[in-house]
Formats: structure tokens, sequence, C-alpha cells
DNA sequence: GGAATGAATATTTTTTGAAAAATTCATTTT
DNA sequence: AAAATGAATTTTTCAAAAAATATTCATTCC
């Protein structure tokens, strides 16, 4: 039922393929000239399609920047799940790279490409955009929540509901997470103040009392 | 050197006294128009005095908003401090209590008046208004910190920095405390899910490990 | 002389119509 | 017949003028 495009870099059928490079193309544009600036003909021209066509792949340009918003989140997903892949570290390591390496790729993003914080403020004014934040918050929620489970088989954390506990890191680092919230967070070199703390003193509340 | 207004109720000297009127007046009509819609005309008329005059006792109508906002801190300031006066509860109890009432609050004085949210914006945009936000954050940070000191003391919480906990407790909450996230957070009967959550995890980290 | 006024000036917001862009759709292409 | 086009239509943006508002200040009041 969803067309959204697979994640995968060599999408199969003609019609996925096609989503894809307007989505690609849109992303450089949107880098180079924002989201507002970049009008439907120039995603025309940058695909070689005419405008009307962009409209055969996508119901109007609101939907093109959540599909690249979309993208980067994927993007985003990818890169924390790479860093759970790495061998050494128990779950508490674990918890606290997954959240400052999702946190730090959005900085640096941000910082890379300030165009970034316009396409994220249209995100949080569009209620289906907001759907798409959403998913991705339930990722890193779940994403945690699996680090937990296996705390709690290890005997490094206390019995605990482990989803539960992922809504509570999320919820608790949720300011870290947001473009118009971060613009008012201090940095120590590189690092946002008081992140790796937070996300302390919570593990620290996950260990067994003895 | 500070020439804000006092906080009692019954002002001494005239100059102060014809601030509080203003700020009164102000708040009033701020609530019913916004801050962008009343004019310092109304501000004026309200207060039985002339446009100009309003100029000898604040600088300029960001002035006038700045000093409203204020006082909004302050009056949650003694809401909490009169949550601590209360006798009961050990300082777990005390904390969670300091955030639940702060955020309550808010979340109340938001509801009830959606025109808050305009004046909040304006206070962040203006980086005067920032340094007002910066103190009342400090307060909170202060006043989580001496209940983390007595809990120290009482050996109900492990020896700690207590001013850099006080500093983690309000960074882990920050997105309830900001008004324009306020809006994405969800209730569930009244209360904001999973506030009391992270503080109660938080809360744990801090008890002795045994 | 400090406090207050209100007309004069500076700034900001609103309006308005033209220009640009988004979206649709009758037609053409493959 | 699905895919694509580009001209036609609707919607949004932009810039200039007008109107409203903020701010100043020479003058008046107590």
């Amino acid at each position: 039922m969803n067309a959204t495009a697979k994640q995968s870099a060599e999408p199969q059928d003609g019609a996925e393929r096609i989503r894809l490079e307007i989505i690609e193309a849109s992303m450089v544009l949107f880098q180079h000239y924002g989201f507002s600036k970049t009008t439907m003909a120039d995603i025309a021209r940058a695909t070689s399609m005419s405008p009307g066509n962009l409209y055969r792949y996508y119901k109007n340009k609101q939907d093109i920047g959540r599909a690249v918003v979309e993208r980067y989140f994927r993007m985003s997903e990818a890169q924390m799940e790479t860093g759970l892949m790495l061998p050494g570290g128990g779950p508490a390591e674990r918890i606290r790279g997954l959240i400052s390496d999702g946190v730090g790729h959005l900085m640096r993003e941000m910082a890379h490409n300030p165009r970034l914080v316009e396409l994220a403020d249209f995100i949080c004014s569009d209620p289906e955009g907001m759907i798409s934040l959403q998913q991705h918050v339930e990722w890193k929620e779940k994403a945690i929540a699996k680090e937990v489970v296996r705390g709690i088989q290890t005997g490094e954390f206390k019995p605990c509901d482990a989803e539960q506990v992922g809504q509570i890191f999320v919820a608790a680092t949720r300011a870290y997470w947001m473009p118009m919230a971060l613009i008012h967070i201090r940095q120590e070199d590189g690092k946002p103040v008081l992140l790796e703390d937070i996300i302390d003193l919570m593990l620290a509340g996950l260990r067994p009392s003895k």
C-alpha cells in the first residue's frame, strides 16, 4: 500500500528508480538553495523531466520535502546501526554511543549545512511530517530498548520494562534531537554540554541496587 | 543598580508603583490581544497616561514584554517554593514535586492562555530575554541542588556534585519547560507523559549503590 | 525641576497588485 | 494505455506604497 522508496541503493522497477532520482536531485538542490528557494522547475530540470511529470511520482512539493527528510532519517539510523555493529562495549557503552552518535550526526549535518534547519522547521509544521518524525523517534526508542534487554540478560541492568526505558532515554534527551532547540544548546569541544551526564545518571539508575 | 520591580505586592515609592501598574495592565492586555497586537497606546490608555510617558519607566515595548515574562517566572518560582515549604517528604519527593509543579504550572498557564506562546517565542528571539530565561533556569537548578545536598546529608543519595546534578535534572526535562516544544508533548490525565519516569530513573541513579 | 503630554519622526506592519511558482490537465509521445 | 509534456490555472511570494505603530522630544504642567 505504501509507495515510499525502498532503502536499497539500486532500486528495481522504473517508478521506484525515478522516485529515488527525484529525491537525490532534490536533496542536492535543497542543500544549495534551501527548500523554499528550490522550485519544482529546478527539480524538473535537474532530473530532465517536465514539471508536470513530477506530480506522477509525488503528490506535491511538501511530499518531496518529507521524502528527503525521511531519507536523512534512514541515513542517521544506518549510522547509528553501524555504531552498534562495532564489537566492543557492553550495553551501557552502546546506549551512550547510540545517542552521542545520533546527536553528533545531527549537529554535524546542521553545522555543515544550515539549510537543513529550514527543512526541519518545515517538517515540524506539517502534520504528516510529524508522523515521519515520530517514526524516527520510535526507531531510536526500540534501538535503546534492545540494548536494555541485552543489559538485563547479562545482569548489568536490573529487570525493568525495556520498551519504556527506551522511551525515557529519548524523552530525556529530546531537547538535543530537536533542531529548533539545538540552537540554544551550548557545546564544549564539539560535545553538547550535559548530554552524556544525563545518560550516565540514567544508566546508574538502571544498575542493580546490589 | 538594577531598577527591576520588587516582588512585593505593595511597592513603596512612586516610580516602582507605576512600573508595577504598567506591568499589570500589560499582562492583562497581552492575555487578551497578544503581545504584538497590543499597542503602546493601548497600554497608555489602560494606565491613564500618555504613550510618551511609558518611556520614562521602560526603555521600549520589548522591555515591557520581558518584564511581564519575568513576572511570570517569579510567580512560577514562588509556586515551586510553596511546594517545597510543605512539611512531608524526603529530597526525592521534593525534587519530583518541584519539577512537576513547575511544569504543571507552565502547562496550565499555556492551556489557559494560548497567547503566552507568542510571548514565549518573543523572549527566545531576544538576547536579553534569553538572559531572563537563563536566570529562571538557574533558579531551578539551584533549587534542585539544595535538595540534592539535603539528600546526601541524610544518606538517601550518594555523594556527588549537587550543583551539577541540578543542571542534569533541568537539562533532561528541558523539553517540558520549553513552550515551543510543549505543544508536541502528549498528556495523560493532565500529566505530561514520561516526565515523572525520567525523574524517577535519575533519582534511582542518585541512590547509593549499597 | 521632575513628571507628563502629545505632536513630530522613525520604524514596522499591512495592503495591494504584479511577478513567480505550484499545480492541473488537455494533448502528445512512446 | 501508461508516461510525459507544456500551456492554462491557481496559489504564493515579493516589492512598493500606505497605514499603523513605536519612539523621541520640545513644550507644558504641577
